[in-house]
DNA sequence: GGGCTGAATTGAAACGTTGTAAATGAGCGT
DNA sequence: ACGCTCATTTACAACGTTTCAATTCAGCCC
């Protein structure tokens, strides 16, 4: 208890106080932490008692301000409350993990600014690098952090440029996929429900169903879109708001949605208005969450290797920061398409 | 570029750097920086041009270890895959926010050594404190962690002695609460599925469930417990299979999950062996996430107030990180049942 | 005993930032 | 010209750790 009392008023035991304690140098008690093998087994063990009884606790920003690169890595996530980017933060904390790194997440939900401030406090903090799924990977903190020599790896978004590394997947293929499953199913009257646009998923996998329904050579103006402001739960319900409310023969008899927790708000809200799924309204979801297996029914999805695009990009993450010369490199993964009951007539 | 490749020999700009090339010393750099109205506007303006051209990024470390608080916190999650968690999150995020402190999530995966490593690390990085839902809330780790002085609160666990502060549940009052609605509902052969044992909530909800079981003066042998190895969607599955093997009269009627994970396993399973939600089998869940509204079957479950824990929890640990004397504070929130279809016959 | 080897330990400097106390010097009244 | 104030700027000493060169000294051989 006097032994806490000194703490609270001296803060915490240093180098110092231990190499004192320990009847040796500060530099003795460095080797015992850094280089063992070099200390004597006596003196060795005086040392590790001492930090026992004064509680010890290395000072990370004074080890990293010395020299050392902090143990680190951070991503910066569009949001942590959708279990895909938990999983691809999964992928990636497991390869943190066998290299000895810790992993910080970050949730920028969505928030440029938010992002921004978050990107700000790792390379202040001088993580050994970062993941991001950016809002926009056109933004220019993000070219201005890798310019400044932080290693920085884009996920589940491909930059226009090629100055970073990327780990994606062909999200115009998914869209083709999905729609592509539609009109092959006969659907001539499609929403694809989705938003903000600022959003490069939501715009690509647009381009995608549009691609899709081209080749079909259907009209344009049969593929409808419905813009959600997000892509929660509560978005999907929303739009399911507005397509119960169209007269039956102008309403979709499909949904494309941007991901998986719209399709889940959109068939939740399906059931409430009465539309039966999939006979009067089909939908398509976006990422094969768990939880689209265990929908109300269960959801047809675009599937993407979560967990690999969270090791890759760690991998790729932990590359660039070795290597003197590095090479961008964009990994696109190719997306394939989970046929489920809510498409099945 | 030769800006850029200055750095990559050098190393980055430092006050000392950006000092030089505004032609003013080191003392004044720091004062744009912290206090600028001391600062003579021309000077100033120089500072800051110079900052830009050099792409000056503040040490984190140095700046700390000079004297500092850091300016994050960390909250150490049990499962991050699991959205009552990422919801706490958000939670304390928000409250973070305010303050202008970042949030740095991790994840222990359920499992010690990570939690303890975790820690540790946190620690290290002398953050102003931590959030931690923890495997076990005596592990010697947490006590010796407040112990050194690090501002500590415990998340949707209460721990058996006053030694922390806590946010959590009334957990045996929420299994009670599930299994008195089974009861109410005629139910006489009930089954909990949790595990593993090692995990508070997972005993807590089962002495509610056991609780409740006796007040209704029902014969202790049918509440039977399934065990399951963690608390996922997968784990829920197996369950379900196990469930849908035994004869159909001492097959339970009605199942008491230990979350909405495993619940919607479990009626997922259940479905596809044939099982009819609720006629053949009732489902009760806990945490009432987002997905159990949306499920399969709409899940009966028993509510947690996520966010507004996560508020509690991140605004009593900067109570405790600013306080001198400091009374350490159990909340306990009540938990409510949300009834859905999956146990309305 | 003198000189050597090698293991073990030490002292001091450095990392980048900040607060403090001291210095500078312009403007002003006398 | 002198002393004074006030705004601005500066030099310098910390913070805790690590590394490197330098030192100590026991043991050994000739």
């Amino acid at each position: 208890m006097t032994e806490a009392l000194r703490r609270v008023i001296h803060g915490q035991a240093s180098v110092k106080d231990v190499a004192r304690r320990a009847g040796v140098s500060a530099g003795t008690v460095s080797n015992v932490l850094n280089r063992p093998q070099l200390v004597h087994e006596v003196s060795r063990r005086r040392v590790e008692q001492a930090m026992v009884d004064l509680g010890f606790v290395r000072n990370e920003s004074a080890r990293q301000l010395r020299g050392g690169l902090s143990r680190t890595l951070g991503y910066v996530m569009l949001d942590a409350a959708n279990p895909f980017f938990t999983d691809v933060a999964n992928g990636a904390d497991h390869v943190a993990e066998e290299r000895g790194l810790s992993l910080f997440l970050c949730n920028s939900r969505n928030t440029a600014a938010r992002e921004r401030a978050l990107l700000r406090r790792l390379e202040e903090q001088r993580v050994q690098g970062v993941l991001v799924t950016p809002t926009d990977s056109d933004s220019p903190w993000l070219a201005e952090l890798a310019g400044r020599g932080t290693p920085l790896v884009i996920v589940d978004r491909t930059p226009t440029s090629g100055r970073f590394c990327s780990v994606s997947v062909d999200d115009v293929r998914g869209g083709r996929l999905a729609v592509g499953h539609l009109v092959a199913l006969g659907h001539r009257r499609v929403a694809y429900v989705g938003g903000p646009d600022s959003l490069g998923q939501v715009r690509d996998r647009l381009v995608g169903a549009r691609l899709a329904w081209q080749e079909a050579g259907l009209r344009a103006g049969d593929l409808r879109v419905i813009r959600t402001s997000d892509l929660g739960v509560a978005d999907g319900r929303s739009a399911g708001e507005r397509l119960a409310g169209l007269p039956r023969d102008g309403r979709p008899t499909a949904a494309f949605c941007a991901n998986d927790l719209v399709a889940l708000g959109l068939l939740q809200q399906a059931n409430l208005s009465g539309l039966r799924v999939p006979e009067d309204l089909a939908i398509v979801g976006y990422d094969d969450i768990d939880f689209a297996a265990a929908a109300a029914v269960p959801l047809t999805s675009v599937r993407q290797p979560r967990l690999e695009m969270g090791r890759t990009a760690a991998r790729m993450l932990l590359l660039e920061a070795e290597e003197d010369q590095h090479q961008h490199e964009q990994v696109e993964f190719v997306p394939d398409l989970v046929v489920r009951r809510s498409t099945k007539s």
